[in-house]
DNA sequence: GAGATGCTTCGACTACGGTCGAAGTATGGA
DNA sequence: TCCATACTTCGACCGTAGTCGAAGCATCTC
């Protein structure tokens, strides 16, 4: 046998619960020290930077230096979609972590992912871009139609900048907590990017949740309605 | 923290090598036997049997006992996509098995991927039907066209069949060799099982590579013909 | 029923990897 | 220069999980 690429070495790599929990922490798209990640990770500092070490040979990790600091971010991309696809699987077979705790409805609500709204905020705008047309479901992929760009320009964000960009308009990303897809990409990360402009919602401190303002909240859902509540 | 699903559960699940080689063994997409996975493990049948335990507990496995064997396959296809997108990465960060054997160049033309072609004429083929307009590459999802539904019409594929099912018809699957993507979904399946039936190709013993006869590999070429070598 | 084959359970061994205390190195500020 | 902070390295400890031999079920063949 031993055909092809190694999957255990990086199961491993997420099979440890303080990696994986410094791994789901990064996924919300701030780059976090070792000090902030070992806290997440409930370790001392010695044990989380022989983790951390393990992460970035692996390449699931990138450090950046600033200072006496070492901030770390998930690698790329690549590295997100392939947490956040087993966070899509992990919660598909029911594997959950054991205490659901109270912050969780406000996670399940709106939260980040990687750099994207995901939770059921984040599957009601896609499905309300794809009701109007701005966005077309096509198979299992997404795409920008000539409306969209030009309901994106009203919005406020410039659809040319991104297309230059190398990276995917849009992406559709599997949400682990609706079981249905929300908009990635880099559309998907300039929406984000604008509703925290405008002060429509903001990010919290220790967690990956997303919170909206009353105000925000009520443009947001004004700008995304939903018709009726069609099944995926 | 302690938010959402348990990745370090399916990550250690998938992290230990004997587990690991099980599960690419089962990318194959045959149902194989416990005693035929403690082989492809290098191990014994009695650790054999604990690790399927722990991978069937895991949502990962399907057992189906026929006989006094037990049969084991991928749950789903949802299990298979994990499966090849960690495949996918680890090759996209050098992760390799230690010898690459002289299997490999065969395995690299031509593979099962579950229940699809994959490897460099995998990828053709979908180059190859994106060119000639039979299924449209639109952001990063496919669709079949009109144009395509007659296309397989008259290779001998029943799309009408396919498209009653549940199961998506077109899905793009990244190709951990090619690093680029070939066509899985319903439709992948009955294109590769259509190859089967004419005799153009088999699928070898232990391997999940697939050889083509002379005169297949000529029919499938000429098929599938690429114009010019273009870059993804 | 007897024997063979396929798989599971039990129990004991072992090793690998995660863990932390203590000490060492780098960076920043006063 | 001196101290504080941020992190790494070293070394030792320990627990978990993978491993196999032996024995126990289950199923098929004759």
């Amino acid at each position: 046998m031993k055909e092809g690429p190694d999957i255990a070495q990086i199961g491993a790599l997420i099979g440890d619960p303080a990696r994986a929990n410094m791994l789901a922490a990064l996924t919300g798209g701030k780059a976090l020290t070792a000090t902030e990640l070992a806290a997440v990770g409930g370790i001392t500092l010695q044990t989380a930077s022989a983790h951390l070490a393990k992460l970035e040979a692996g390449g699931l990790l990138l450090p950046r230096k600033q200072g006496r600091h070492r901030y770390f971010t998930l690698a790329d991309e690549a590295a997100a979609r392939l947490i956040e696809s087993m966070m899509g699987f992990a919660a598909s077979r029911g594997h959950l972590r054991h205490q659901p705790g109270p912050k969780e409805p406000a996670l399940r609500k709106a939260r980040i992912c990687y750099d994207h709204l995901a939770g059921d905020y984040g599957v009601r705008m896609l499905d309300s871009l794809v009701a109007r047309r701005a966005i077309d479901a096509v198979g299992d992929g997404l795409a920008l139609t000539a409306k969209g760009e030009e309901t994106f320009q009203c919005i406020g964000i410039n659809v040319a900048d991104l297309k230059a960009s190398r990276r995917p308009l849009c992406r559709s990303c599997l949400d682990w907590s609706e079981r249905r897809a929300h908009l990635a990409g880099s559309l998907g990360k300039a929406l984000l990017a604008n509703f925290f402009d405008k002060g429509w919602a903001r990010r919290t401190a220790g967690s990956r949740s997303v919170i909206f303002s009353p105000d925000g909240e009520r443009q947001f859902l004004a700008l995304f309605p939903v018709e009726t509540p069609v099944a995926a």
